[in-house]
DNA sequence: ATCGCTATTGCAAAGGGTTGCGATAGCAGG
DNA sequence: CCTGCTATCGCAACCCTTTGCAATAGCGAT
């Protein structure tokens, strides 16, 4: 008895934006292909951040015709959904924030390679101080600010 | 009378650090190329920021046989001896500051794409939150942080 | 079930940036 | 001035990302 299925899909484990993600695309007027289907599904695999390299990699693990420009333009589109939000690592390369809800900031140290996330209260201050002097809104997300961290001080 | 040249170089506009990089560079144990000067020269005319692909362009205009690597490559050299820095612009493509005396951040407004630099007690602000929180040393000159300037806000 | 409109796809090319490698050419020493 | 060591160069190839274009395929309507 698979054709009938619950009102309220995945209703014990909580609704993920991910479930929605077809029908807002094709609300929006945009098709629902396979390709866009293979990245969301990869993408409801994972969280926190990815680069668009590895999101390529993941989906040709799932569908060996997986082309680079399709793939990025997918991300352009569910970033307007606001599934995704794109920024850049240390380096320029792209990187992802899996459904972004509570934006933060990222550290890298050039001493010894890793990695932080900005935390909210420390975020706050930045964002606050670049509001109050400039009334400039920043965007702490889109970047990896880079220093070094307390354990790498040259 | 040209062979004979004041003991103290450009003294009254004041000695460019571009006029020691040669010294500097063999001093270091490398060598002072026709490829080397050419930068140098194209750096020692500018100021403030600069994309590398305008540099190439630019020493191409002074040698058509300027090639990118050679160019890059330059730059990281000319980066370890301190007379640039180099940082990612909002598109994460490479930009360089012309000899770093004050570093300074930079802003990029995404509504309408200008850019400003930070100011030193907006910047401080930054720099004690994070030193003082996570006890990261930041340099806030590698990247261009996003957002929205005061006159885009939606 | 078929049709048509047009959003998407895949390809190929291009631009930015990096790297390995053989050939070239600084420059210190004789 | 010539010699040799090796830093540097130019090239070719590769990675990442974007874009134009012709062919394909969603999907709403018939």
């Amino acid at each position: 008895m698979p054709p009938k299925q619950p009102a309220t899909p995945a209703a014990e484990s909580g609704a993920s934006p991910w479930d929605e993600a077809a029908e807002r695309i094709r609300a929006s007027g945009f098709r629902w292909t396979p390709q866009r289907r293979t990245l969301v599904e990869v993408l409801r695999a994972r969280e926190g951040h990815v680069t668009a390299t590895e999101l390529i990699a993941c989906c040709r693990e799932r569908d060996q015709t997986t082309t680079p420009s399709t793939v990025y333009r997918t991300l352009d589109l569910l970033e307007d959904l606001g599934l995704v939000k794109h920024g850049h690592g240390h380096d320029g390369h792209e990187e992802y924030h899996i459904l972004p809800q509570q934006v933060h900031g990222h550290l890298y140290c050039v001493g010894c390679g890793a990695t932080w996330e900005i935390r909210p209260e420390t975020g706050a201050v930045i964002v606050e101080a670049l509001a109050s002097q400039l009334g400039f809104t920043v965007d702490l997300s889109h970047v990896t600010i880079s220093g070094r961290c307390a354990g790498c001080h040259d």
